[in-house]
RNA sequence: GUCCCCAUCGUCUAGCGGCCUAGGACACCGCCCUUUCAAGGCGGCAGCACGGGUUCGAAUCCCGUUGGGGAUACCA
C-alpha cells in the first residue's frame, strides 16, 4: 500500500471512471475485472462509471458484439451510468460515432504544432532503425518532424500517403500510479507515435485519450499491460490541453495486476476459461465470479476471502490493490463459486437452476408447476454438492426421467447378490407409511442391514443404482421420497428385471 | 536489443521495522462424520529468490543480481 492521494483534491462524487471494451463478440475474464474495479471504485465514491465502446477498428465489429458486452455487464450485474442505452450529457458513447470529433481535434493539433504528416515508409523507417547502433532506444526516428519546405511540398504534390504523428516533448513523463507509485519515462523512450492512420482514421492512441478528456473521466484503472502506453497518452492529454480541448486536468492512473493463464503467459483469448460466455455456461454466479476475480489483485483483510460485492464496495481501495501479476486458478473460481452457491436461500438457488433444467430438456419452459415443485424440493439436496450450477442437472436428472427411460450407469454392474437386496427394498416400500424420508431410512435400516445383515454400503448400492441409475445422487432415502412410489417401484422391479431375479 | 513493471507456501494472498519459530484460502495428503458424493470438523505438507547494505532489530526500507511479465504496430 501506499499513501498517495486517491481523488487528487476533488470531492467524492466528482469520481469518473470508464470501461472501454471494444466489441470482440466475448469479454475476457481480465476485462471483466478491469470493468469491476472501475465499477466499484466509482461505487465507492458515489462517483460515475461511464461505459465507453472502442470499436475504431472498425471492419469486423459485429452488431451482435455490441449486444454481448452489454448482456453481459448486465448480468454481472455491473450498471454504467452514463453510455449506451442510458446516454448522459458526454455522449455519443461509441467512438463510431464521434469520428467528427477526432476529425474537428486532429487539424487543430497540426496547426498547433502538437502532431505533424509523417511521410516515411514502413521500409524505410525499417532501414534507418536497422543502422542504429546497438543499444540505442528502438522506435520512431522523428524524420518527418521538422522536414524542409520544398520536402513538404513535393510530398503535396506527390498526392504522397501520410500518416500523423504526436510530436513528444522532450521532458521526461512522471505520473504517480495509484498502484505503483511514481513513475517515470524519458522522452527518448516515448518515440513519437502514429494517431492517425494513413486512411484518415484515427487511431486507440489517440481517441482514447481524447475521450477521457471529453467525458471529464477523473481515473483510468485499467490492466498493465497498457502501462507503457501511459506516457503517450499524457503526452496527447497535454496537447489537448495546449490547444483548449478538454478542461485541463490529466486523469490519476492505477495500473492493476496482469491476469496470467496456465503457464506464466498472460490469459489470452486462446485461453480455456478466458471468455465471460464459458462462465455464464457452466452455472457461475456473477457473484461468485467477481468474488474470485477481485482476489486476483485485492483482499478484503485477513483471513477471508468470501465477500458480497457490497461488501467489496464498503471496503475498496485501490492503493491496496497488490501490484504484482497473479495468476487465473479455475480450481479456486470454483471453490469460490460454490461458497456463494451455498449461501443461497433455496428459492434463489431454485431459480437459478431452472434455466439449466430448461436447456437440457428436462422440463418445460416454463417448468410446469410439479416440475417446479420437485426442483424447488431437490435443490438443497444439492446445494452444497455443486459447484456451478449445471453440475445440479446431472446430480437430478433422474427425477425428471421417465421411469422407462431411465438408464444404470453401465459401470454399476449388478450382480445377482443385488436380487435380495432389491427384493427386500420393494416389499418394504410397498407399505411404508408415510412415504418420508425419515420412514423410508427406518423401513430400509431395518429391512437390509438388520434382517438382511448388509453392510449399508452393500446395502444401500443396488437400491442407489436402480433408482438414480448412478453411483453418485444426492442422499438416497429424500431422492426414493422426492421421486414418489410409484417411480420407485417401477424402478426397482426394471433393475430386477435385468439381473433376472 | 531498449524501456517499464513485478518478486511471501504449487496458486491467490495477509504482512506497511519489533505483535512472525510468517496468518488465511484453493489445491494436495491423513483422520473423524457418513447410505454414495459432497459439505463440515480436526490435523499435515509447503513460502519470505539471492547478495549486499541501513537499523538495537528487516518478509517489511535502500542498492545490486537473478528470475518472471509487459511494451516496443498505420491493434486495442
Amino acid at each position: 500500500m501506499n499513501d498517495l492521494d486517491v481523488l487528487g483534491g476533488i470531492a467524492p462524487e466528482q469520481v469518473r471512471v470508464r470501461f472501454p471494451p471494444s466489441p470482440t463478440g466475448n469479454l475476457h475474464v481480465g476485462n471483466v475485472r478491469s470493468a469491476l474495479f472501475n465499477w466499484v471504485f466509482a461505487r465507492h465514491y458515489g462517483g460515475t462509471f461511464v461505459l465507453r465502446i472502442e470499436d475504431t477498428d472498425a471492419a469486423r465489429n459485429l452488431e451482435a458484439a455490441y449486444e454481448v458486452v452489454y448482456d453481459s455487464l448486465k448480468w454481472l450485474g455491473l450498471a454504467w451510468d452514463e453510455g449506451p442505452g442510458v446516454g448522459g450529457p458526454y455522449g455519443p458513447y461509441l467512438q463510431t460515432e464521434r469520428l467528427d470529433t477526432y476529425a474537428e481535434i486532429v487539424p487543430k493539433l497540426l496547426g498547433a504544432g502538437h502532431a505533424y504528416r509523417c511521410f516515411c515508409r514502413r521500409e524505410e523507417i525499417e532501414a534507418r532503425e536497422a543502422q542504429r547502433p546497438k543499444g540505442a532506444p528502438s522506435g520512431y526516428d522523428g524524420f518527418c518532424r521538422d522536414p524542409p519546405a520544398e520536402t513538404v511540398a513535393g510530398h503535396e504534390s506527390a498526392g504522397s500517403p501520410f500518416v500523423v504523428r504526436m510530436r513528444v516533448g522532450q521532458e521526461p513523463i512522471t505520473f504517480n500510479d495509484l498502484v505503483r507509485g511514481e513513475v517515470t519515462f524519458e522522452s527518448i523512450h516515448v518515440p513519437d507515435f502514429v494517431i492517425v492512420r494513413s486512411n484518415g482514421e484515427p487511431l486507440y492512441t489517440l481517441v482514447n485519450p481524447v475521450d477521457d478528456s471529453l467525458m471529464k473521466i477523473t481515473h483510468v484503472l485499467r490492466g498493465e499491460d497498457l502501462l507503457p502506453s501511459t506516457p503517450r497518452q499524457i503526452a496527447v492529454y497535454q496537447a489537448l490541453n495546449a490547444i483548449g480541448v478538454g478542461d485541463g486536468t490529466i486523469p490519476i492512473f492505477g495500473h492493476l495486476p496482469t491476469v496470467l493463464g496456465e503457464g506464466n503467459r498472460r490469459l489470452s483469448k486462446r485461453d480455456k476459461g478466458s471468455g465471460l460466455a464459458e462462465y455464464m455456461e457452466r452455472g457461475y454466479l456473477p457473484q461468485g465470479l467477481l468474488n474470485y476475480l477481485a482476489l486476483l489483485g485485492w483482499a478484503i483483510g485477513d483471513d477471508r476471502d468470501i465477500f458480497t460485492v457490497q461488501e467489496m464496495v464498503d471496503a475498496f481501495d485501490i492503493r491496496r490493490v497488490n501490484a504484482n501479476p497473479a495468476r487465473f486458478d479455475p480450481k479456486k473460481c470454483e471453490a469460490i463459486n460454490a461458497s456463494h452457491i451455498r449461501l443461497l436461500t433455496p428459492d434463489e438457488l431454485t431459480e437459478r437452476l431452472v434455466p439449466f433444467f430448461v436447456s437440457a430438456g428436462l422440463v418445460e419452459d416454463p417448468p410446469l408447476s410439479g416440475q417446479r415443485a420437485t426442483l424447488s424440493a431437490a435443490s438443497p439436496l444439492v446445494q452444497e454438492r455443486i459447484q456451478t450450477l449445471s453440475e445440479a442437472v446431472d446430480l437430478l436428472a433422474f427425477l425428471f426421467t421417465a421411469d422407462d427411460h431411465l438408464t444404470i450407469d453401465p459401470a454399476l454392474t449388478l450382480g445377482a447378490d443385488a436380487a435380495p437386496v432389491l427384493a427386500a427394498t420393494t416389499a418394504v416400500l410397498d407399505d411404508v407409511e408415510p412415504f418420508g424420508h425419515a420412514e423410508i431410512e427406518a423401513a430400509l435400516r431395518k429391512a437390509l442391514i438388520e434382517d438382511l445383515g448388509l453392510k449399508p454400503k452393500l446395502a444401500f448400492g443396488p437400491v442407489r443404482a436402480a433408482v438414480t441409475g448412478k453411483r453418485i445422487s444426492p442422499p438416497l432415502f429424500e431422492s426414493i421420497e422426492l421421486l414418489g412410489r410409484s417411480s420407485v417401484l417401477a424402478r426397482l422391479a426394471a433393475a430386477a428385471a435385468t439381473i433376472g431375479a
